[in-house]
DNA sequence: CACTTGACCTGTCCGC
DNA sequence: TGCGGACAGGTCAAGT
């Protein structure tokens, strides 16, 4: 979600009210719909905002359609004034090379001649076009939980979200976006480290106590990692092409072999929920 | 229903 | 070098 923030913030300074010229692309499973669509409901439309819900992006368009961009895991949204220069001389410091490249799948070109380019090695992403008013109806919408920077959620609110899932482990809970929208992998094992709390433990089996802490960790890393525009793993840039700060700062995620920041233990790596997990394991202890 | 596992893709890295 | 397998930031369908 960090990731998607900061390109969302990005783009809402380069494109809001600008108008669509033209539009490019050739993998239905990236970008779905018809050619006949896009004429009628894109090409010439203004962008009028770009949102956020989780790990979503909303592009409103005049023309009553929004443009939905989920990024997945190696999607890209990067902007292109018309000048078309790139790389560290150029002022934006893009690191992406010349575009479109081999991994582009849409390209947005605007009436001033500025671009934006959706690449996507991995193909899992998508953009879809579609009337404003039934963005909210899309499966991925309407199960999805709390926004964890919004006012409303409290600890409180999160144990409530959590109880949804007593007998799963708090890892899988987190990952999943009903409890809590835009908690990806990265930031599922940080704020477990901040609440020292071991993934594989069972919802059920955590104390208020527990949760607070949890609570605390979520907020505190997520907004570090959108002050420092993401984390970059391998493919992600921000809307300019540059890359994010978090992973510098993160503490245990990818720092396996490495010392715990707290305690100097070694940070091991297991297999939590399916996905790749990163603990300390003097201070994250799974309580029989 | 709750929960877990594979599938969707391409690219990279590591061991043989 | 080459090749096979594991793995990668996410979500969804299909399985138990």
């Amino acid at each position: 979600m960090p990731e998607v923030e900061t390109i969302r913030s990005g783009l809402s300074n380069l494109i809001v009210g600008k108008t669509v010229k033209a539009v490019a692309f050739d993998w239905p499973k990236s970008f779905p719909n018809s050619p006949m669509e896009v004429d009628k409901f894109l090409v010439n439309a203004t962008v009028l905002s770009v949102q956020r819900r989780g790990k979503a992006l909303l592009l409103a368009l005049n023309s009553g359609y929004s443009l939905v961009i989920h990024l997945k895991m190696t999607g890209q949204l990067v902007y292109r004034d018309k000048i078309q220069k790139f790389g560290a001389g150029h002022p934006t410091g893009s690191l992406i090379g010349e575009l479109p490249d081999k991994s582009t799948r849409v390209t947005l070109e605007f009436k001033d001649n500025a671009k934006l380019f959706f690449n996507d090695q991995r193909k899992f992403g998508w953009v879809r076009l579609m009337p404003t008013v039934e963005v909210m109806n899309l499966n991925f919408f309407k199960k999805i939980g709390p926004e964890p920077l919004e006012p409303a959620f409290t600890w409180g609110a999160l144990k409530t979200q959590l109880q949804r899932r007593p007998n799963t482990s708090i890892k899988a809970a987190l990952l999943d976006q009903s409890v809590v929208a835009g908690i990806g992998n990265i930031y599922a094992d940080e704020s477990l480290w901040g609440a020292k709390l071991h993934p594989a433990a069972m919802v059920k089996t955590l104390t208020d106590k527990n949760i607070r802490l949890l609570y605390k960790s979520i907020i505190d890393v997520l907004s570090l990692s959108i002050a420092l525009g993401g984390s970059t793993d391998r493919n992600y840039v921000d809307a300019e092409g540059k890359k994010g700060n978090y992973l510098k700062f993160a503490n245990v995620f990818r720092r396996d072999n490495l010392p715990c920041p707290r305690c100097g233990t070694t940070i091991i790596k297991l297999r939590v929920a399916g996905r790749g997990t990163h603990i300390c394991p003097k201070e994250q202890r799974l309580k029989l």
